[in-house]
DNA sequence: GAAACGATTATCT
DNA sequence: GATAATCGTTTCA
């Protein structure tokens, strides 16, 4: 059965040709599809953050780190994924951004699922327990194990099956909310965290709007 | 070889 | 909100 989900139009390379912030906030909206063991699986992505180059500390790719196995897809194509293991456990998918052999990504954080959620549910049940839909996708190890996207795509080119990005509507930017990563221990004031305001399908809440940041010294 | 460190999640209270 | 689980990657000896 095809749909008008697998007809959107992928997200062109030159999309990704761009500093990594300004990939990351136009993420939002776009629509994350797999096709694997026979099923799609198709979800909004409405959380997004930026590494944006050597001189970003919390960057894997960082400027005291360089080049590794690990991160050598970073340095890859832009519009190539980078997909890395977290904590020995999740795999965690990022969009390649900017230029080549400059490491830069987008970490997809969360995506609302639109379609294949039975699926999607399978692929997250732990010992016969199936987690609400509202966890599914909701943060970045969560939503590859959902979409069954694993280390075999690294370096994968994000136009092709079985893992693309196709575009979405646009997004106001009254609906973005920026504000600081989660989950790093350096840069940690930096706004390159973005969320579609008010979805109810984001991995953590975002800091209340006036929340008093560290006085820089 | 050994040790430290996570771009996290599940499971408590 | 706090904490344990868990193991690949990286670094250091």
């Amino acid at each position: 059965m095809s749909s008008g989900a697998i007809r959107r139009t992928p997200l062109p390379r030159a999309f990704y040709a761009r500093p990594a912030e300004e990939v990351a906030r136009d993420l939002l909206g776009a629509f994350l599809h797999t096709r694997q063991g026979g099923a799609d699986a198709l979800g909004r992505i409405v959380e997004t953050e930026a590494y944006v180059g050597p001189h970003d500390a919390a960057s894997h790719a960082a400027e005291r780190i360089g080049r590794t196995s690990r991160n050598a897809a970073m340095f890859g194509a832009p519009g190539s994924a980078y997909v890395y293991r977290s904590y020995g456990v999740h795999w965690c998918l990022n969009a390649v951004t900017d230029r080549a052999d400059f490491p830069a990504a987008v970490l997809i954080r969360a995506v609302e699922p639109v379609r294949g959620l039975a699926a999607m549910r399978a692929r997250r049940a732990r010992g016969g327990r199936v987690p609400a839909d509202r966890d599914l996708a909701r943060g970045p190890g969560r939503l590859t194990q959902a979409f069954a996207i694993t280390g075999a795509l690294d370096g994968h080119e994000l136009v092709a099956p079985p893992l693309r990005i196709l575009a979405g509507a646009p997004v106001p930017g009254r609906d973005v909310v920026v504000c600081p990563r989660v989950g790093i221990s350096r840069a940690v004031d930096w706004p390159l965290r973005f969320c579609l305001r008010g979805s109810s399908w984001i991995s953590r809440s975002v800091p209340a709007a006036g929340t008093p940041r560290a006085p820089e010294r």
